[in-house]
RNA sequence: GGCCCAUUCGUCUAGUGGUUAGGACAGCGGCUUUUCAAGCCGUUAACGGGAGUUCGAUUCUCCCAUGGGCUACCA
């Protein structure tokens, strides 16, 4: 049974990283019919908080990544929180003592610190000098009895050669005489990481350990710990890094790592699921638009690149543009309306929307066809309140000269504008569609034998005030007859009074 | 400093002992067009270096260089 799990520790928001390694871990146990899990590991209580748990969650949650035992679901291995499973610890670093395989090492923190200072001041690589690895027991004792306090190492068996085949990597081998006697635990009922996630897996019964490529030095650790208590060595997979554009890993001053970050910048799950997945890995052929079940289907590890990947911010706007606009109408428009109301173009009425301004009821067609405006257009979901304020506000500001195309003298304009004018009185408010529009504006202008841009170009300026903008069509069937109309009057004043004053 | 890892266009990557080294994003140019976007067409751009093996290496081996990770009483 293939079981897997990430196991993050809450002491920062869901990093972009994690999520990525999640994601793998998640796709692979999909992909063999086997199981998710979700362990927090917050042994440093310290650090760990519960806002920063509840971030990890709710960022797995929004990308689709369902675990099968994990904190909410329980599960045949509860608890999933380290911090609730202190006492399965103690038994096994009991064990350990016992065999002495673990000794009390009375040495500060500063004293360490200062000794690992010295030794890269002299160019010495930073080591344990070992100095209570064979104190004996009355030693210890007047050490405990002068009320030092203590933590806990342990013996690294030396000349020995450990070899591992990473699932993607390869084999890797480790030299014990590199290692250091490392601090396993504070105290007996205080566990720390390299020995809590080797107990924790093992009673879990996880079977692959798909983690980050900085987690390979914690390999050989991990290994002899597993031997000292006669556990199966799990399988391995080490994923390639994520890096900044500078190649170093991911870091907070160069990019926003924080998953639910993106989610509020406006990006897609969906986008971000696709993206994170070709980081690193890639299906074999030319193949770029997934969805997460898809992946589940299509995800292997022999798959998996060695080599680590810049994360490319303009490649997950690409994605992301490929979801909004492959997204159902409906289902687009929910996504937006929390951001035109964070804009506070719209409010809330209960279960429909009003115009904040006038107070102007909008239909869910309504909504919906002001989304359609820019659903080509946007990266982002947060892109769209700015790119339709000509929408909500009532009076725009623009500059008159705006209104000109292509440098065509102003008499030419003013007569393009009335004829965009007539045109659209033309057409009743029922009838008031893009296509309806856009079939009787370009009659009109080939009757009076105007060039389209003549018209078109200053009609669009009028109605939305802006150089760039969805076509005139779709814009007046939006607004309506009425607002359209007024708009080509107010067009008009402008040029007017650009036109008097020279 | 030590240990470990990596190296194909700017970026994500495919790929093979003999290929015009392919795709995507970005860029650039064009078509379309009232603008933007989209779409379509085209285009710039890569095998880190040196030995060796071989008839032939981007591909296999070794060395070097470069980059990165780890080197906590964090995970």
């Amino acid at each position: 049974m293939i079981r897997t799990r990430i196991a993050p520790s809450p002491t920062g928001y869901f990093h972009i990283g994690t999520a990525r390694t999640a994601l793998f871990n998640y796709l692979f146990a999909k992909k063999n019919n086997g199981v998710f899990i979700v362990r927090i590991e917050d042994t440093d209580i310290e650090r760990s908080k519960k806002e920063f748990e509840d971030d990890i969650l709710e960022g797995l949650k929004w990308l689709g990544i369902q675990w099968d035992e994990g904190p909410g679901t329980g599960g045949e291995c509860a608890p999933y929180r380290q911090s609730e499973r202190m006492s399965s610890y103690t038994p096994f670093l009991r064990q350990l003592a016992d065999k002495d395989l673990v000794y009390p090492c009375y040495c500060s923190k500063e004293e360490l610190e200062q000794e690992r200072e010295m030794q890269v001041l002299s160019k010495q690589p930073p080591r344990y000098s070992g100095t209570c690895a064979d104190l004996s027991a009355s030693q210890r004792a007047a050490m405990k009895s002068s009320g030092k306090s203590s933590t806990l190492r342990f013996r690294i068996p030396r000349n020995r050669v450990l070899s591992v085949v990473d699932h993607i990597r390869g084999e890797l081998t480790f030299d014990t005489n590199t290692l250091d006697d490392f601090i396993i635990a504070k105290d007996f009922d205080a566990p720390l990481y390299n020995f809590a996630v080797v107990i924790d897996d093992y009673q879990m019964k996880i079977s692959h350990i798909i983690r980050g490529e900085e987690h390979i030095s914690n390999i050989p650790k991990q290994i002899l710990l597993d031997e000292a208590f006669g556990f199966t060595v799990p399988e391995f997979a080490h994923l390639p890094l994520i890096l900044n554009p500078d190649r170093t890993k991911l870091s907070k001053r160069q990019n926003k790592v924080s998953l639910l970050e993106y989610r509020t910048e406006g990006y897609l799950p969906q986008a971000l699921v696709n993206f994170m997945a070709l980081l690193g890995w890639n299906p074999g052929n030319d193949r770029e638009l997934f969805t997460l079940e898809e992946l589940e289907k299509e995800f292997s590890l022999e798959r998996v690149n060695k080599s680590g990947a810049i994360f490319d911010l303009q490649k997950l706007e690409w994605f992301n543009a490929m979801y909004i606009r492959g997204m159902s109408l409906p289902e687009l428009t929910s996504w937006c309306i929390p951001y035109l109301i964070e804009e506070g173009y719209i409010v809330r009425e209960g279960e429909s929307y009003s115009v904040s301004t006038d107070g102007r009821r909008l239909s869910q067609t309504e909504l919906e066809s002001i989304v359609r405006l820019e659903q080509e257009r946007i990266h982002r979901l947060r892109e769209i309140p700015h790119r339709l304020s000509y929408v909500f506000t009532q009076e725009l500001e623009y500059d008159a000269a705006l209104l000109i195309w292509k440098k065509t003298p102003v008499e030419e304009i003013k007569q393009g504008l009335l004829i965009a004018y007539s045109s659209l009185q033309k057409i009743s408010a029922d009838e008031y569609s893009p296509e309806n529009l856009e079939d009787q504006l370009k009659k009109e202008i080939q009757s009076a034998g105007m060039k389209n841009g003549v018209v078109l170009w200053p009609l669009r300026v009028a109605l939305t005030g802006l150089a760039a903008s969805p076509s005139p069509f779709e814009v007046a069937s939006v607004l309506g007859k009425k607002r359209s109309v007024e708009r080509i009057k107010d067009a008009e004043k402008k040029l007017q009074f650009e036109t008097g004053e020279k």
